[in-house]
DNA sequence: GATGAATGAGGTTTCATTCAT
DNA sequence: GATGAATGAAACCTCATTCAT
C-alpha cells in the first residue's frame, strides 16, 4: 500500500503515526474498517470493535486517526483506490468506444462479486447526511471516474463513433448511472433483493454474460448514428 | 389517509392505537417523521424529537409504534404510497410504450423536485443494514413499481413495439435504474454533487426538458426494432 | 429554594425540567454538586458520581443540565445566593461604617466555618481557565458584593466618616481582598496551611475575636481623618 | 539553574537523571511546563504535549519525573525561586519598615506584569485538592516569604516603628494577603475581571503608582503609633 | 387515551504511564 | 541516555424505551 500516492489525492485524513505503521498493520486496519463500516454503516460501526479486530488498542487507533469519521474516510479512500485502478486499465486502451463499454460492463460484474465490501462502503457514503462531507467525498470519488468516461466518449464523439445529438457529459452520466446501479445490485442487500424482484433470479445465480449483452443492447442506440 | 389500504399492503408496523388516532394527527406524525429521517438518517433521527415536533408525548408515540424502526418503516410506507400513485396514473393509460416512457421520465423530474423528503427517505433505506428489513422493504416498495413496468413492457413486447431480443424484465430493470438515479440526482446531497461533476451544471439550474430528451435518446434503441 | 428569583439573576444554566423537579431533589442535587466540586475541583469531579450520590440516574441529570459545566455554574449560583444574603443583612443597616466593618469581618469568620463548601467552590472558580466563563462568573458574583461595599463606603465618605484622600472604590477593593483571603484561610487547604505558617496557630483553634480585632486595627487608618 | 540549592529546599520531586541534564534542557522543560500549567491548569495540561514542546520524548520526561504531579511541583518550585529572589533583595535592606512596605508593593506591581505565568501557576496551586500536596506546597512557598515579613516586622516592632498593639505575625499575614490579591489581580482572569468591577478600570490601564499610594494609605495605621 | 420523568447501556475520545528497543 | 509506540481505564454524553400516574 502506498498511502502517500493514492489516498492523499485530495486530502489525507490519517495522522502521521499511521504512515509510520507497518504495511501489514495499515492493511489490516483498513480491511477491518471497510468490513465493519460496509456491514453496519457508519453510525453503527463501533471503533472499539474495529480496533480489537485489527489487533490494536483503541488508544493507538486514535494515534492513527483523530476521529471515527477520519477512519471512515480513509477506508473509503482505500476502497476507491482499488475500484479506480480497475477502471483505469480499461479506459486507457485504444479500443473502440463500444468495445470499451462492453469491457467496462463485464468488469463491473466481475469486480462487484470480488470487492463486495468496497462497493457496500461506496453505497454507504451516498447516504451521508452532512453536506460538506458528502460533497468532499463525491468530488474525490466521482471526479476521476467521470473524467475517464467523459474523455473516452468525447473522443468517440469526435471520431463520429457516437450519436452526434447526444451530450457527451449526460451520456457519460447515464452510462455510469447504469453501472453504479449494477454494482449495488450485485452487492447491497436492498439492491440485490430489488434485482431479484425485477429479474426473477437471484443475482448470484444470474448468468453475468446475459446481463452484459442485454445492457449493451439497451444502450446500443447511444453508440449508433441516428436512423 | 387510508392506512388500512395502502401501507398495510405487506405488513403494517403500527399499532392499533395509531389507526384510531385522528387523520390530522396521523398525517402530522408521519410528515414530521419523514422530515426527520430524511434529513438526519435513521440512526441520527431522534424519536423523542419527532414526538415533540409532532406535538405528542413520547409515551403516546410508543402507544402508536412499538419501536423506532416501526415508525421508520411506516414513514417509508407512507412515502411510497405517494410516489406510487403518481406512477399509477401514467402506467394505466393506453399510450404507446415510448410515450409512456417519456411521461415517466418527465414525471420523475417533476416529482423529484416536489417530494424531496420522500426520495431522500427512499435513498436512506437502500443503505439499511439488516438483511431482513432490507428485503422486506425492497419487496414492499419495488414490487408494485416493477410489476407496472414489466407489465407495460410485456404488452408492448407482445405488440412488437419493442425489440424482441431484449428481456422485458431486464429492460424494466435498466429503465428503473436510470429513473432511480435520476430521482436521487435531484434530491440527495451526494448524488446532486455527482450530477454537477458529470454535467458541469447544478441540477437546480439544469433544463429538465434537456434531461428528458437526452435520456430518451439514450434508451431509444430499446424501443426500436433491430436493424 | 426559589430558583426563579436568585440564581437566574444573570443567566440560568439549568433546563426547564430542573425547575419542575421537587424542591427536595433540587436541593439535594446542588448540595451534592457543591460538595463534589468543592472537594475535587471542576475537572476531577465526576458527574456520574454526583448523579448517583444525589439518587438520580445520569440520564436524568442530563435532562436537568445540558453539560457538566452548566451543573457547575448552577452550583456556584446557588452558593453565591447563600453567601450574598448574609452580606445583605449587614450592609443595609444604618450603622456607622466602622461598625459595619466590624460586623462584616465577624460575619466572615462565622460564615466561613459554616459554609466551607460554598467558599471552597468560590475559590475553585477563581482558577477557571476559560476567559469567557471566568468573566461571566466574576461579573455575577463580584458585582453585587462590590456594589454593596462601594455604596456603603461612598455614603461614609460623604459624611466625612472616612479619609477623604482615599478612593472609595480602591478602598472597597482592598477591604474585600482582606475578607476574601480570610474566607479562604478558614476553608481552603492551601490557605489554611498558609494561615498556620503565618500565625503559628491552626485556624480552627484560633480565637476569632482576636482576628477580628487585629484586622480592624490593621485597617483603622482608612476610617480615620488624617493626622 | 542550581537545582540542588533552591528548589530542593524542602523536597526534590525530580529524578537524578534530571539533574544530569544540560542546564539548557532543564530550563526549557520547566519553562514550557510553567507555560502549559499556568495556561491550562493542572488537570488540563498534557504532559505529552509538554514533552513535545520542550523537544524531548515522553519517555525521557518520565526518566526525569516520576509523575505528572512531580513535574508540576518542580515547575512551581522553579517559579517560586524566581519570585522569592525578588523579595529577598528588598527585605534584606535596612530601610525603615514603611519604606520597605512601599518598595514591596511597588515591586509586586512591577513583577506581576512581567512574570504572569509564575503567578498564574501560584494561583493554580491554591486550588489544589489533595490535602497532602497542598500542605507541602504551602510550606514550601509561604514559609520563606512569611519569615521575611515576620522578621522585618518584628524588628520594626522592637524599634517601636510599628503599633505595639498589633500582633506581628497577623500583621505580616494581612499585609501578604493584600499583596497576594494584588498579584492575582494583575494576572489571573478571574481576579482581573474583579479588579475592573471594583475600580472601574482595566488593570492594564490603571496607574500603578496610584495603586501603590492608595494601598499605603490603606494600611498606614498599622505602621503608626496609636493615637 | 395521554403524559413525560426516569433509566442506563453503550459509544467516542483523552491521556498518564509503561516498556521494548 | 533516549525514543515513541502502545496501553486501557475512565470520563462525558445520547437516546431508545419503560412505566407510574
Amino acid at each position: 500500500m502506498q498511502c502517500y500516492k493514492i489516498y492523499t489525492m485530495i486530502e489525507k485524513r490519517y495522522k502521521e503515526a499511521f504512515e509510520r505503521a507497518s504495511e501489514e498493520r495499515k492493511e489490516k486496519i483498513l480491511e477491518v474498517g471497510i468490513e465493519e463500516f460496509s456491514a453496519k454503516g457508519y453510525e453503527n460501526a463501533n471503533i472499539n470493535v474495529i480496533a480489537k479486530k485489527a489487533g490494536i488498542s483503541i488508544g493507538l487507533m486514535y494515534k492513527y486517526f483523530s476521529t471515527k469519521e477520519d477512519l471512515f474516510i480513509t477506508c473509503i479512500q482505500r476502497g476507491c483506490e482499488i475500484l479506480d485502478s480497475a477502471l483505469e486499465e480499461i479506459m486507457v486502451s485504444d479500443d473502440k468506444i463500444l468495445v470499451k463499454a462492453e469491457k467496462v460492463i463485464r468488469a463491473t460484474c466481475y469486480h462487484s462479486k470480488r470487492n463486495k465490501n468496497y462497493i457496500k462502503l461506496y453505497n454507504e457514503i451516498t447516504s451521508e447526511k452532512t453536506t460538506e462531507t458528502a460533497k468532499l467525498l463525491a468530488r474525490e470519488i466521482e471526479f476521476s471516474t467521470s473524467r475517464k468516461y467523459i474523455t473516452s466518449i468525447a473522443q468517440a464523439y469526435a471520431k463520429n463513433d457516437v450519436r452526434q445529438d447526444l451530450d457527451p457529459r449526460l451520456f457519460a452520466f447515464f452510462l455510469d448511472n447504469l453501472l453504479m446501479q449494477l454494482q449495488f445490485s450485485y452487492t447491497c442487500d436492498y439492491y440485490r433483493e430489488r434485482f431479484e424482484i425485477y429479474t426473477g433470479v437471484n443475482v448470484d445465480e444470474m448468468d453475468d454474460e446475459k446481463v452484459v449483452q442485454q445492457l449493451l443492447k439497451f444502450v446500443e442506440s447511444a453508440f449508433t448514428f441516428e436512423k
